[in-house]
DNA sequence: ACCTATGTTGATAC
DNA sequence: GGTATCAACATAGG
C-alpha cells in the first residue's frame, strides 16, 4: 500500500516505538533490498548504536542514529511495512533490527520491492507533496508535455504521490489524468496542489492511500461515486488508470 | 497451466 | 533531457 500516507504512518510508529533503543543485532542478509550493500555492512554500521529520528520525504524514510554513523534508509516498495516488536516473520521480514531489550523492527515486505540502506541518496526527491509552496508547485508539476497524472507520480517532481493517491487527487481536482503538464493553468495547477494536500491528509487520517473516495469504485465497470457515469480506464504512467469522463477536463 | 493484475523504482532506449 | 517502456520481485486471481 505504501504511498506517502503509509510512509507517514510508519514513520511516525518508528519515532513513538523504536527511538533511542540499543540496536543489538542486524538481519541485512537480503542482498536484494539491502543492495548495494553486502551482508554484514549495515550491521557494521548500526550494531551498538542508537536511533535517534525518523524522518521522511514522500514516500522515503531515513532514520539517524547516535554517534557518527551513516543514516539508515528504509523504502517501503510496492507492499512493505514497518513491523515494531511483532513477532517475526521468517519468509517476508526482509531486513530487521533487533534490540537489546528483545524487541525487534522489521522491514516486513511480500515483495521485496522494499529497501533498506546506508546514507541514503534523498538529492533526487522533489519537496515533499504535502509541503510543496504554491510556487513550488506551480513550476514544477506545470511542466513538461508528458500527461499530468505521470508528472505527478514523478518522485523528482513532488515526492510522495502513488498510483492510487493520484488518481484520487485528479478526481477531486477534476482534471483529467491525459492533459498534458504544461496545458493546466494556474487556478487548475492550485485546485491540485489543494487536492494534493487535502488527500494526504485524508489518507493520514484515515489509514493509507486505498481510503480514498474513489479507491473502490476503481475498478472495470467501476462508476463515478458523484455522477455515476461509468469510469474510463486506460494506462497512463505506466500504471492502470481510473477516471470520469463526464467530471474530468 | 497460463495469463493478468498489483500500491514502486530504476535502467534502458528513443 | 524528457518521456515512455520494461524489468525487478512475489503473490493472487480468472
Amino acid at each position: 500500500m505504501p504511498e506517502l500516507p503509509e510512509a507517514e504512518r510508519a514513520r511516525a510508529l518508528i519515532a513513538e516505538r523504536a527511538l533511542g533503543r540499543l540496536i543489538s543485532a542486524v538481519e541485512d542478509g537480503d542482498g536484494y533490498v539491502c543492495r548495494p550493500h553486502a551482508p554484514g555492512e549495515l550491521a557494521a554500521a548500526l550494531l551498538g548504536r542508537r536511533l535517534t529520528s525518523a524522518n521522511r520525504i514522500g514516500k522515503m524514510l531515513w532514520l539517524e542514529t547516535d554517534g557518527a554513523g551513516p543514516d539508515l534508509g528504509l523504502h517501503l516498495g510496492m507492499a512493505g511495512r514497518i513491523a515494531i516488536d511483532e513477532a517475526p516473520h521468517e519468509r517476508w521480514d526482509r531486513f530487521a533490527l533487533t534490540f537489546d531489550d528483545g524487541g525487534r523492527l522489521a522491514l516486513r515486505d511480500k515483495r521485496r520491492l522494499g529497501r533498506a540502506v546506508l546514507a541514503p541518496d534523498l538529492s533526487r526527491l522533489g519537496p515533499d507533496a504535502a509541503v510543496a509552496t504554491r510556487a513550488e508547485f506551480r513550476a514544477r508539476v506545470g511542466r513538461g508535455g508528458g500527461a499530468i497524472k505521470a508528472r505527478l507520480m514523478d518522485q523528482a517532481v513532488i515526492a510522495g504521490v502513488g498510483n492510487l493517491l493520484a488518481d484520487e487527487i485528479l478526481w477531486q481536482a477534476r482534471i483529467d489524468p491525459r492533459r498534458p503538464a504544461n496545458e493546466l493553468s494556474e487556478t487548475e495547477l492550485d485546485a491540485l496542489r489543494r487536492a494534493v494536500r487535502t488527500a494526504i491528509r485524508q489518507a493520514v487520517r484515515k489509514g493509507g492511500a486505498h481510503t480514498g473516495a474513489l479507491n473502490r469504485h476503481r475498478e472495470r465497470e467501476g462508476h463515478c461515486p458523484r455522477c455515476g457515469a461509468p469510469l474510463s480506464r486506460a494506462r497512463i504512467g505506466g500504471r492502470t488508470t481510473y477516471w470520469c469522463p463526464d467530471e474530468q477536463r
